[in-house]
DNA sequence: CGAACTTGCGTCATCGGTGTTGCAAGTTGT
DNA sequence: ACAACTTGCAACACCGATGACGCAAGTTCG
């Protein structure tokens, strides 16, 4: 690869995630909106928008894309197969509130024509899963409750929280898991 | 108002309620589904719904009104403001799911051109913070959570339960409620 | 039967978003 | 300066959805 190519491409990726960024910042805003929309918004004329992504579904698999190899990293990151429960649970919710924070909508695009896409947000469900059994196991967990309420809760609360303005990722991870865990009673006058 | 004019607007009103139902259906699935696809699931052409609907805003704007008197009728009926908190909790978690569970797509349009809309939706949300007051003044609330956080898990909850394709709306409003106060853990190695 | 009314069907115009192309102007590296 | 490349702009064709008609056929009454 030449010196020029390299330079050229440079530029040309830059352009792509600029655009990338603001079709999430105006698509989280109102998914219908325009790809002229999108193109103002990144700073650009339309016809630039189509000629680094072929169709307005090519746009929103590659923000699923980029935006999922995010998720599966900041999963990843928090090694929850090698290390205790609780801290796992606490850092992997704190690393993907910190993506998802910022790219809400394209993460909510588990559905791409992207097979790969899909795979990989099964392959994470299936690690959620194995880290709630670990959970129960270790007695963090209620071993009573139904697995897939329990993730499926564990993700509202996520997407929720991801809604909040306030607050860093580690501060909302800190509230999330708590109520995750202890929910929001005293405990007092239930069974 | 003569008989036959009763007669008349009854069918009328039918139809309006068939389209409704159908477009709450399709709109649940789909909501960029088109009119054509409204009416063809109505079991009606097109051009009559237009006669219903002046316009398609105009169509949502009605489901939203709709769906908006049935979650206040919900919540109503509970009567959250002469029963203990827990009870009122568990009261009107059910009713609503039985609502949201039909009308989810509707209720979800909490922004209407109707500005009616709008105010019931903050009205119901005001008495929800006085029900969590309630809560916590008897003890079955902490009195430490922030009562915003409170309400939002509270929805986000009521969101999920909604979506579960099985069981009736008391045993998804138990398990609500449950998960609401006491969360998912055991309680053990938490401060 | 006739009146009032509604529906379905076909038709039409319109509008906004999409995707493409050609070209002039600008930038960047050699 | 030259070459390679990218961008903005204007224009264009295309398409699907929308909304408005008129009209014939159907119904539910009295």
């Amino acid at each position: 690869m030449s010196e020029t190519t390299r330079a050229l491409r440079s530029d040309a990726e830059r352009t792509v995630r600029t655009i990338l960024e603001a079709a999430e910042r105006v698509l989280s805003k109102n998914p219908a909106a325009s790809m002229e929309q999108i193109a103002e918004a990144a700073g650009v004329a339309r016809t630039t928008v189509h000629r680094r992504f072929a169709s307005r579904d090519a746009l929103v698999d590659a923000m699923a894309g980029w935006a999922t190899k995010q998720f599966a990293a900041a999963v990843e990151a928090a090694h929850p197969e090698t290390t205790p429960p609780l801290v796992a649970l606490y850092q992997v919710t704190a690393n993907v509130l910190r993506v998802k924070i910022d790219w809400g909508f394209a993460m909510s695009r588990a559905l791409s024509s992207d097979p790969e896409v899909g795979r990989v947000h099964a392959e994470v469900e299936a690690r959620c899963d194995r880290l709630f059994r670990g959970a129960q196991a270790a007695g963090v967990l209620r071993a009573d409750v139904d697995p897939d309420w329990a993730r499926r809760v564990y993700y509202a609360l996520i997407h929720e929280a991801a809604q909040s303005h306030d607050g860093d990722a580690d501060t909302l991870a800190t509230r999330l898991v708590d109520t995750l865990l202890r929910g929001l009673g005293t405990g007092k006058g239930l069974a």
